[in-house]
RNA sequence: GGGCGGUUACCCAAGUGGCCAACGGGGACUGACUGUAAAUCAGUUGGAGACACUCCUUCGGAGGUUCGAAUCCUUCACCGCCCA
């Protein structure tokens, strides 16, 4: 790593805008840095990762990283890039999601560092104690409301039906006490976050400017598209999160190969440590032979072994070839039950496939695939089910003892990619 | 506090007494084609059943008018704009 860490961003496309001076500053000193994240939830998902991870890199590179849980400001919500009014969580739920939440920052920053260890903090512990004279007073006094309302994340509120209360408008005013509060306790002089923050972020650096007249900066990474136009981070069954009880590794595993080829060399580029010469002849493999699809592998294994380890990823990996190479029925019981162990499963008595069996339509519904009877019909309509790996296209197919593999399991799949497992007892 | 406008399915949004389980778009799901990709094309998108037919529940909540209400009336809640 002969060049700077600010060229590193830059050729990993992650600088979208930044105050002029950051890169010098970075090239000459170890300066304290912080990205704050939201805490709407007791886990992050993937679109946390890439300032997570960029403050991994500045930390790699010498600097001290701050990553700074939101359990303050989230309790005014941020009108950044909202359509609409964020519902408020209670005080005691925000609390219990930082504690969660700083487990899986571990997986990226060093907290052992001798040097340039990693911080947590969490804003609650300054924000809520604030007095609100004095914070207007000595805070609020800094910022005209012309200048408030030039923001991008306020003005667009502005002109939707849904408004803007005057909780959400004054957010602005808490981060950048929190960069004030940082620079002050910790000399914390960079802040980073997602280009939706520029407004606040610039707000911060203003602050500070004003009250103790030095100079410090900020830098926003792009936000992650999609060549598609679709959302980052979304699957079918809504964010993938960090959490393994959430997003199982399997699942993790394939959100990141199913990457589209568009986008794969921007993700190696944004999520992983790769060198760049891996990163070129990854993307080369995408032109040449897109098919055996390497650069997607390549990540997804990174990331799967980042967030859940080396033991995850092999289980994914093997659970993944299993599924997607073709036949099940040859498969041990405890080779099935380890491969399944990430997808949902149902337990079924076995009487219920006695005799004339169990109407597949049923099978569906209690095995959570469909929500209704009506949707499992439909689904068995389309010829989008699948009983261990065959179509199922009779009339009125019904399950039976014939079904079960190994005697006590029922691979059914909804689509290309939709395991449940049923396991039948009794 | 006053005036006006609004609240329809996952989201946007039509419908203003019967032809409405409700136009259209987005999203999502399934299929074909593929590489577990994209693009494209097709189908599906309230529930139940004896499933090309019937029944039930839905248009912010509750009541009412009517043979019949998403549509009219009353009232409550919430949202927006304007005035104070």
């Amino acid at each position: 790593m002969s060049h700077s860490i600010f060229e590193e961003l830059q050729w990993r496309g992650m600088v979208y805008d930044s105050i002029d001076g950051v890169q010098q500053m970075l090239a000459n000193e170890k300066v304290t840095v912080y990205n704050g994240f939201d805490v709407t939830a007791d886990s992050l998902h993937v679109g946390h990762i890439v300032p997570l991870i960029a403050l991994a890199r500045l930390q790699r590179f010498g600097h001290h990283p701050i990553a700074l849980a939101g359990g303050g400001t989230t309790m005014i919500g941020d009108p950044s890039g909202k359509k609409s009014e964020r519902s408020l969580l209670p005080v005691e739920t925000i609390r219990e999601y930082a504690e969660a939440i700083k487990g899986q920052l571990a997986h990226f920053l060093d907290f052992e560092s001798k040097t340039n260890p990693a911080k947590v903090l969490n804003n609650a512990d300054w924000l809520t104690s604030l007095n609100m004279i004095e914070f207007m007073r000595d805070i609020g006094k800094n910022f005209t409301v012309n200048y408030m309302l030039a923001k991008d994340s306020v003005r667009t509120r502005l002109e939707r039906e849904e408004g803007l209360s005057f909780t959400e408008f004054t957010y602005m005013l808490l981060q950048s006490y929190d960069f004030l509060y940082l620079y002050d306790h910790y000399g914390c002089r960079l802040q980073t976050g997602g280009s939706d923050q520029w407004g606040n972020i610039t707000a911060g650096v203003e602050l500070v400017r004003r009250m103790r007249a030095e100079q410090v900066y900020g830098m926003v990474y792009p936000l992650i598209t999609k060549a598609d136009g679709t959302k980052f981070g979304k699957t079918e069954g809504g964010s993938v999160w960090l959490d393994p009880k959430r997003t199982s590794p399997y699942r993790f595993y394939q959100f990141w190969l199913n990457t589209e080829d568009k986008d794969v060399v921007n993700y190696l580029k944004y999520f992983t440590f790769l060198e760049h010469p891996v990163i070129d002849d990854l993307a080369a493999a995408v032109v040449e032979r897109p098919e055996a699809r390497e650069a997607q592998r390549k990540l997804a294994g990174v990331m799967t072994a980042t967030v859940h380890g080396e033991t995850a990823l092999a289980r994914a990996d093997q659970a993944s070839q299993a599924l997607f190479g073709g036949d099940i029925s040859g498969l041990s019981a405890a080779e099935i039950s380890d491969i399944f162990s990430d997808v949902p499963s149902c337990e079924l008595p076995k009487t219920q496939l006695e005799g004339a069996g169990l109407p597949v339509a049923d099978l569906l519904v209690t095995a959570g695939v469909a929500k209704s009877k009506g949707e499992a019909r439909r689904s068995l309509q389309e010829g989008g089910i699948y009983i261990n790996n065959h179509r199922v296209s009779a009339e009125n197919p019904a399950a039976g003892l014939g079904d079960m593999l190994e005697g006590q399991f029922i691979v059914l799949r909804k689509g290309k990619k939709n395991y449940t497992l049923v396991k039948v007892i009794g």
